[in-house]
RNA sequence: GCGGAUGUGGUGGAAUUGGUAGACACGCCAGAUUUAGGUUCUGGUGCCUUCGGGCGUGGGAGUUCAAGUCUCCCCAUCCGCACCA
C-alpha cells in the first residue's frame, strides 16, 4: 500500500465507488429491520456553514454505523427552499427568488458530495418543487372540509412607511428593519390551523418518545395546560351614558388569590376599552398608542408596562367591592379573553403596576411562617394559607381553589376550565417565495377551498420583487379568476413544508399521491438530528402534522420523530475594529493572527495583511454578522474530508457547542496520518499468523484486551450514548498502544492485525474514506461500508488482578493489586496493610471500612 | 419578563449508576531527527509545597464514609418566545 496519506485521491476513489454501485439507495424490504435516520434539512442559503457540517456528518455516522449493524437503512436530503432570504437577495440582486434558490442548491449539493455523505440522492426534492407542494395544497383543502382550518382577525408588525407587513425579526427596537419607521401593530383576516385541537394529545404522547427530558419539558411548558377559573365582573359604567354594558370575562390559575383583587385591566382593543374611549380623548389617544410596537412576547413582556383608567368600575363577583378597570398595554386581545384580574399581592407584574399607579395592594395568602407577608418591597408569589378572605381564610391552595370556584359557579359568575397556552398556528404570510394558499373567494363573500382539478396552484417563478410586500398582489394574471373571483394572494408558512417533508422522502417519487404504502415501511424517522433551537417551533408543528396526517389516513404514526438528538451551536472567536463612525468592523479568523503567552494564552491578534492590531470580541456563533464563519469548502480543500468530519465529532458531544480550532484540526489530520502509516508499516512488517488465543504472551493478551475494550466502549458510545467524542478516544488510545507494541512474530502480528481492523471499522462511520481505503488495503475484498460492526469477545477482557484505590478518610493514600475474585475480608486486610495506609493509621481507631467491589476501599478513623 | 440549558487545567473536553478529578486531543517546555521553515519521534506538563503533604470542578451553604455528580441560594453565559429558518 501506499506509505502516504493522500486525502483528496482516497475520497475522490471512495465516492466514486459508492456512486457507480449505488451503495446508499435505499429499497423497501419487509424482511430486513429499517432504519430512518434524518438530518434537519437545510435552508439553501448559498453555501454550507459548519453548523450544516455538523449536523450532517452526526447523521451520517449513525446512518453508517447502523447499516453495519445490519439495517436497512435509509438516509434522504432535500432543500427546505422557500423562505424570506430569497426575496431579500432577489431585492438586492434583482434576480428571481427561484432562480436565485436553485443556483444555491446545485452548489450546496456537490459540497454535501465533497463530505461523502451516504445518502440516497435518488429521494432528494426541494420544497419549492410543484411537485411537492402540490399535496400540501391538497391536504390543506381537505383539512378545510374537515374544519380544521378557519380565518380570523390576527395582529402583525406593520411598517406604516414601507406599507408592509414585517416578521419578527425584521422589527429592530420596535423600527422597520428597512424604512426606520415605528412598527405598529395592526389587525388583518388570516387562516388558523386548529393545533389546539389537539393540545392534549401533543401533550400526552411526549411520554411515548425518545427526547432530550428539556426539549420535552420546553414542549410541555409551551403547551401550558392549565386548570384555573374563567369567571365575570359585572361593569358599572361611570359618568353620563352609563349604557348597560357587558360582564367582564377573564381566567385565573389562582382564584384562590380573588379577594386581593383590586383592580382589573384590558386590552386596548377590547371592546370595552373601545366603549370608554369614545367621547375620552385622552384614553383614546392611549389606545392608539398601546397598538404601538412588535407583537414578539419577548417585546410585550419587556416593555413598560403603561395603563389608564377607563373611569368603568368592575363588581367584585363575590364581595360587590368596586374596583378600577384600566386599559393596559400588556393586555392582548388575541390571548385568553383580552383582560386580566390583578391581584399585585400576589403577582409580581400587578404588584409593579399598581406601584406605579398608587392602586390598592392587599395581602391574602400567608407566607411560610403563617404570617401576613411584606409587601413593601415586591409581590409574595407562592402558594399559602389564605387569610383577610372571610369565609376562606385558613384553607390551603385547594381547598380555596375548590370553595371558592364552587362559590362562583352557585352564582353562575364563574366554572372551573381547563386552558393551554397554545395558541392555533397562523399559517399565512403576506410574501411571495411561500406555496399560495389554495382558496378563492367569490364575488359574493363566498370562501372556496379550490377542487382537486384546480390544484396544484403554481406559483409563478418570473416575477420581480421588491421592497414593496408581495408581487402576486399586484399580478391579476395570478390571482383574478374571471367572473368575480380572485385567488387567495397570501402564501404558506414555511414550517408547512418542514411539517410533513420527512414523510415524502419515503415516496417522493409518487406523482399521483402524497403518500404511499412505503410511508408506513420506513416511518417514524428513527434519529432526527438537528439544532436545539427547533425545540419547540418546527419539532411540535411536525407532530401535529403527523397526527392531521394520520387521523387522514395517510401514515400509521402517531410520532414523527421516535428519536430526538439536539445538536449544539459551532463557535468561533471574533475580532474587530472600531471604525471611525463608531461601528465595528469584524475580521474573519482565517485573516487573523493570534499572539500567545508562553502558557499558549491568547493575548493579542493583529490583522495578517497589515500587521496591526484587532480586538478580540471573545467567542460567539459562528454567524455572517460577526464575520467569524468558516468555510468547509477551504477545510476540505486543505485536509479532505474525512479530516473535517473527525474534528467535527471529536472536538466536544454532539449536544455541546463547539468551539472551531485551527490547530484542532490539524490535530486531526495528524491522527489519520498516523493511523495510515501504522497500517502501512503493519503490512509491511509481514503475514500474520493464525490468531492462537490460548497461548498469548502477556503483552500479546494485554493489546488484545485492549482491542476488546475498545470494542465495548467505542460501540456504546456510538451506538447507545451517541458520544462520538469519546468513541474516537477510545481508539486513539487503542492506535497509541498499537504504536507502541513492536511484536512482529507471526503471532504477534496477528494480534496488531486484529487491532488495526478494530481501529478501521470502529472509525469507519467517521472518516469512510480512509476507512474504505485501508480496509481494501488490509486485504478485503467487501467494501467497508459492508463489513461487520466487530464484536466483543467477552474471554479476552478477563483479567486475573485488579487495581484497587485504597483512601483513609476519603483521601487516597494507596494502590493495591489484588486478585480479581478476591473476597472482601481479604481486600480488607491487604488494604490496612499498605505501607501508605500504615502511616495514617496507625495511631487512630479504624471506625468502619467501605469497601467497593472493583473500584476502592474507604478507611473510616477517628 | 417567561421557559430551557451550560459553567471542570493555559485550551477543547473525559469522569456513563454518588466511588481514583483531568482520559483523549490541542497548546506549551525539554530532547532527538531533519533542517530554510514545517514535518516526524521521545519525555514532561492542574496549582501550591518545608517533598510529609495541602488545595482544586463558576460562588456560597448543606446531605454523605465518599460530591464535578444529590439539595438549597446566588452569579455569569447561551438557546427559544409563535411572521428567521
Amino acid at each position: 500500500m501506499d506509505a502516504q496519506y493522500k486525502p483528496h485521491e482516497i475520497e475522490r476513489d471512495a465516492q466514486q465507488y459508492w456512486d457507480k454501485n449505488q451503495c446508499f439507495k435505499a429499497v423497501e424490504d419487509a424482511s430486513r429491520e429499517k432504519f430512518y435516520c434524518l438530518s434537519m434539512f437545510p435552508y439553501p442559503s448559498g453555501k454550507l456553514h459548519m453548523g450544516h457540517v455538523r449536523n450532517y456528518t452526526i447523521g451520517d455516522v449513525v446512518s453508517r454505523y447502523q447499516r453495519m449493524r445490519g439495517r436497512n437503512v435509509m438516509q434522504p436530503m432535500g432543500w427546505d427552499a422557500f423562505g424570506m432570504p430569497a426575496e431579500n437577495a432577489a431585492i438586492q440582486n434583482r434576480v428571481p427568488p427561484a432562480k436565485w434558490t436553485y443556483d444555491n442548491i446545485d452548489y450546496m449539493r456537490t459540497q454535501l458530495k465533497a463530505l461523502g455523505f451516504a445518502y440516497d440522492w435518488s429521494r432528494e426534492f426541494a420544497t419549492c418543487d410543484t411537485d411537492y407542494y402540490r399535496w400540501e395544497q391538497w391536504f390543506f383543502t381537505k383539512l378545510v372540509e374537515k374544519g380544521l382550518v378557519y380565518k380570523k382577525m390576527s395582529t402583525v408588525n406593520w411598517d406604516p412607511v414601507d406599507q408592509t407587513v414585517l416578521a419578527n425579526e425584521q422589527v429592530i427596537e420596535g423600527r422597520g428593519w428597512r424604512s426606520g419607521a415605528l412598527v405598529e401593530r395592526k389587525e388583518i383576516p388570516l387562516w388558523f390551523l386548529k393545533i389546539t385541537d389537539y393540545a392534549d394529545e401533543l401533550l400526552v404522547d411526549l411520554d411515548n418518545i425518545d427526547w432530550p427530558e428539556q426539549v420535552k419539558t420546553m414542549q410541555r411548558n409551551w403547551i401550558g395546560k392549565s386548570r384555573g377559573v374563567e369567571l365575570s365582573f359585572d361593569i358599572r359604567p361611570q359618568g353620563t351614558g352609563g349604557a348597560a354594558t357587558e360582564p367582564l370575562s377573564v381566567y385565573t390559575t389562582r382564584p384562590d388569590t380573588l379577594m386581593g383583587v383590586t383592580y382589573v385591566a384590558v386590552a386596548a382593543g377590547h371592546p370595552l376599552a373601545r366603549a370608554a374611549a369614545e367621547g375620552n380623548a385622552e384614553l383614546a389617544s392611549f389606545c392608539a398608542e398601546c397598538a404601538r410596537g412588535g407583537t414578539s412576547e419577548a417585546a410585550l413582556a419587556t416593555m413598560e408596562k403603561k395603563g389608564m383608567p377607563t373611569g368603568h368600575m368592575a363588581v367584585h363577583p363575590l364581595t360587590g367591592r368596586e374596583v378600577p378597570v384600566y386599559v393596559a398595554n400588556f393586555v392582548l386581545m388575541e390571548y385568553g379573553t383580552g383582560a386580566v384580574m390583578a391581584v399585585p399581592g400576589h403577582d409580581q407584574r400587578d404588584w409593579e403596576f399598581a406601584t406605579k399607579y398608587g392602586l390598592p395592594i392587599e395581602a391574602v395568602i400567608a407566607d411560610a411562617d403563617g404570617e401576613a407577608p411584606d409587601l413593601s418591597a415586591g409581590a409574595h408569589d407562592g402558594y399559602g394559607t389564605v387569610i383577610n378572605s372571610g369565609e376562606y381564610d385558613g384553607l390551603d391552595f385547594q381547598a380555596a381553589f375548590d370553595a371558592i370556584a364552587a362559590r362562583l359557579a352557585e352564582l353562575g359568575r364563574g366554572e372551573v376550565k381547563t386552558n393551554f397556552r397554545l395558541r392555533d398556528w397562523g399559517v399565512a404570510r403576506q410574501r411571495y417565495w411561500g406555496a399560495p394558499i389554495p382558496i378563492k373567494y367569490g364575488p359574493e363573500g363566498q370562501t372556496v377551498p379550490l377542487s382537486d382539478d384546480e390544484l396544484p396552484v403554481a406559483l409563478p417563478m418570473e416575477v420581480t420583487v421588491d421592497a414593496s410586500g408581495s408581487p402576486l398582489k399586484r399580478m391579476p394574471a395570478f390571482s383574478d379568476l374571471g367572473d368575480g373571483w380572485v385567488r387567495e394572494t397570501d402564501t404558506f408558512d414555511t414550517f408547512m413544508e418542514s411539517s410533513w417533508y420527512f414523510a415524502r422522502f419515503c415516496c417522493a417519487d409518487n406523482q399521483d399521491a402524497m403518500l404511499d404504502e412505503r410511508a408506513d415501511y420506513w416511518l417514524p424517522v428513527d434519529l432526527y438530528i438537528g439544532g436545539i433551537e427547533h425545540a419547540i417551533l418546527h419539532l411540535l408543528y411536525a407532530r401535529f402534522f403527523t397526527k392531521l396526517m394520520r387521523d387522514f389516513g395517510l401514515v400509521k404514526t402517531d410520532e414523527p420523530f421516535q428519536r430526538l438528538l439536539t445538536q449544539g451551536m459551532v463557535i468561533a472567536e471574533t475580532f474587530y475594529r472600531e471604525t471611525e463612525n463608531g461601528g465595528k468592523e469584524w475580521f474573519n479568523p482565517a485573516d487573523v493572527e493570534v499572539k500567545r503567552d508562553d502558557k499558549g494564552r491568547p493575548i493579542s491578534a493583529v490583522l495578517a495583511r497589515d500587521g496591526q492590531p484587532v480586538v478580540m470580541g471573545g467567542i460567539e456563533k459562528m454567524s455572517k454578522s460577526k464575520n467569524n464563519g468558516v468555510d468547509p469548502q477551504s477545510m476540505i480543500d486543505r485536509f479532505g474530508a474525512d479530516t473535517v468530519r473527525l474534528f467535527m465529532m471529536f472536538a466536544a458531544p454532539p449536544e455541546q457547542s463547539l468551539e472551531w480550532s485551527d490547530s484542532g484540526v490539524e490535530g486531526a489530520s495528524r491522527f489519520l496520518k498516523r493511523l495510515w502509516r501504522l497500517a502501512a508499516e503493519h503490512l509491511e512488517a509481514g503475514q500474520p499468523g493464525p490468531l492462537d488465543v490460548d497461548s498469548l504472551s502477556e503483552p500479546q493478551r494485554e493489546l488484545r484486551r485492549k482491542t476488546h475494550e475498545t470494542i465495548k466502549k467505542a460501540s456504546d458510545d456510538i451506538g447507545r450514548r451517541t458520544t462520538f467524542n469519546t468513541a474516537i478516544a477510545a481508539v486513539m488510545e487503542l492506535s497509541n498502544a498499537l504504536g507502541k507494541f513492536d511484536d512482529t512474530s507471526a503471532r504477534g502480528l496477528a494480534v496488531s492485525r486484529e487491532a488495526i481492523e478494530a481501529c478501521v471499522l470502529l472509525l469507519a462511520p467517521i472518516t469512510p474514506h480512509a476507512c474504505h481505503a485501508l480496509w481494501n488495503n488490509l486485504g478485503h475484498d467487501e467494501p467497508a461500508i459492508d463489513a461487520t460492526w466487530p464484536l466483543v469477545d467477552e474471554a479476552a477482557l478477563a483479567r486475573d488482578t485488579i487495581e484497587l484505590v485504597v483512601q483513609v478518610n476519603g483521601k487516597l493514600r494507596a494502590r493495591i493489586e489484588v486478585a480479581a475474585d478476591a473476597d472482601k475480608a481479604s481486600v480488607e486486610a491487604q488494604a490496612l496493610a499498605a505501607e501508605n495506609v500504615q502511616r495514617h493509621t496507625e495511631d487512630k481507631a479504624v471506625r468502619k471500612v467501605i469497601v467497593v467491589p472493583g473500584k476502592l476501599v474507604n478507611i473510616v478513623v477517628a
